[in-house]
DNA sequence: TTATTGTTTGACTAAATTATCAAACATTCT
DNA sequence: AGAATGTTTGATAATTTAGTCAAACAATAA
């Protein structure tokens, strides 16, 4: 009678959560960690603080769960190529398309790492749904191949291959999360502080891209 | 009598090679696509042409099978830093970096993907190796560091965190052969000659870091 | 309270995966 | 040929993993 509403708190760090949402959110982790195959339903369990067989009250089987997971991952994948803004200079789009990006992959890293996780085993589902995507939404790159199309047309920037140069920089953005231990080792910064390193590195994979390396008497001469 | 040396003719394409090796290279190239708790025996063993039980033979157990293997592919990861090469201007240096580097990736691609796919799993076997490494040797990128600081210091570039600079380099030259399908699937070219691809690409990087993308005129701007 | 419904648990079965082994086979040496 | 050694095979055992199920439990509504 007292206390009408301690219903929905989500309470400090991060615990409870009902029960089919912790299994979902351990399965992303394990799935994106291990991949299918090598990920264990009783890791899974382990990790949402379950037993097993809960599992499979609430996902039928291995393979089902890991398509409900699949499917979230890929639509975060999709969800980092949604550039902010348009229009003005490519220096502008650019910056802001890398500090989206490693903002979403810093988000969600398990839908990175279940990309190319997916990519390396080889498996069908990811090419499935992305060419499912491409057909019905267009390439993903497209507002931004378009944008650094335009960045040329304009002079703004030097002719460069659009495809190689979003290659590059979603490398840059994107291979750091799929890598983090051995950063971690080779890198102080990244051990010590990483949201510090993250955000040094938008500005620098920013700085390198646009502007090079050269300096001016260099580039001059 | 008449034909005295058939014997280690490596014949044709890949065939052939005996069993403990076919095995091996086999074991390589599973454990790389799937990860240690991905792989299966019975790949390993459909893709070297022989029969499970071989395996057991010349390598007791999966764990034993894997640890060797990934020695093997941890040297391979190492090697690809040997740059070529020394002194001079930073711009041949780098471009000998990326062309040796993209060449080593290519001609290894598994060596990358175990390195991901062991960091993505978390197990320890690469930082044990890694740390021994360093130990020993010390860092793998040192010598591509101090280049890089030297070229500070004489004026041929701008300052630039060298750390960064050497993740932005390997990044964008690893992160699409661990993700294949999809850059293929997004660049025709990827798709139809890989190899002139990887060619642009070893092109494109070096110009993009080092000359940037910005125009003349943009930059004197 | 007592049905009713939905959730959790432990014990269990089924299937897949790893590992062993003795017998068959091949190769080399004498 | 025959012995000795190393290799391959098929059958089978052991272990791990996925999936099932009925009973216990909890929450809700009549």
């Amino acid at each position: 009678m007292t206390n009408q509403l301690p219903d929905t708190h989500s309470p400090a760090g991060a615990e409870a959560a009902d029960t089919e949402t912790r299994i979902f959110d351990a399965a992303l982790r394990v799935f994106a960690r291990k991949g299918r195959d090598g990920a264990r339903l009783q890791e899974i369990a382990d990790e949402a603080g379950i037993h097993r067989p809960l599992l499979h009250y609430y996902f039928r089987t291995k393979q089902q769960l890991y398509e409900a997971v699949a499917e979230r991952m890929f639509s975060q994948f999709l969800a980092s190529f949604d550039t902010p803004a348009e229009g003005g200079r490519l220096s502008d789009t650019l910056r802001a398309f890398i500090d989206h990006y490693i903002d979403s992959v810093h988000e969600h890293p398990h839908a990175a790492m279940w990309m190319v996780a997916e990519n390396m085993a080889g498996n069908t589902i990811l090419g499935e749904m992305l060419s499912r995507a491409v057909a019905t939404e267009g390439s993903p790159q497209r507002s931004m191949i378009e944008a650094v199309e335009r960045a040329i047309d304009s002079g703004e920037i030097r002719p460069v291959d659009p495809r190689q140069l979003l290659l590059t920089v979603v490398s840059a953005c994107v291979f750091f999360f799929v890598t983090l231990p051995t950063v971690r080792m080779m890198n102080p910064l990244a051990a010590e502080d990483f949201d510090a390193f993250v955000e040094a590195r938008k500005k620098h994979v920013f700085e390198v891209v646009y502007c090079g390396l050269a300096s001016r008497e260099v580039a001059d001469a």
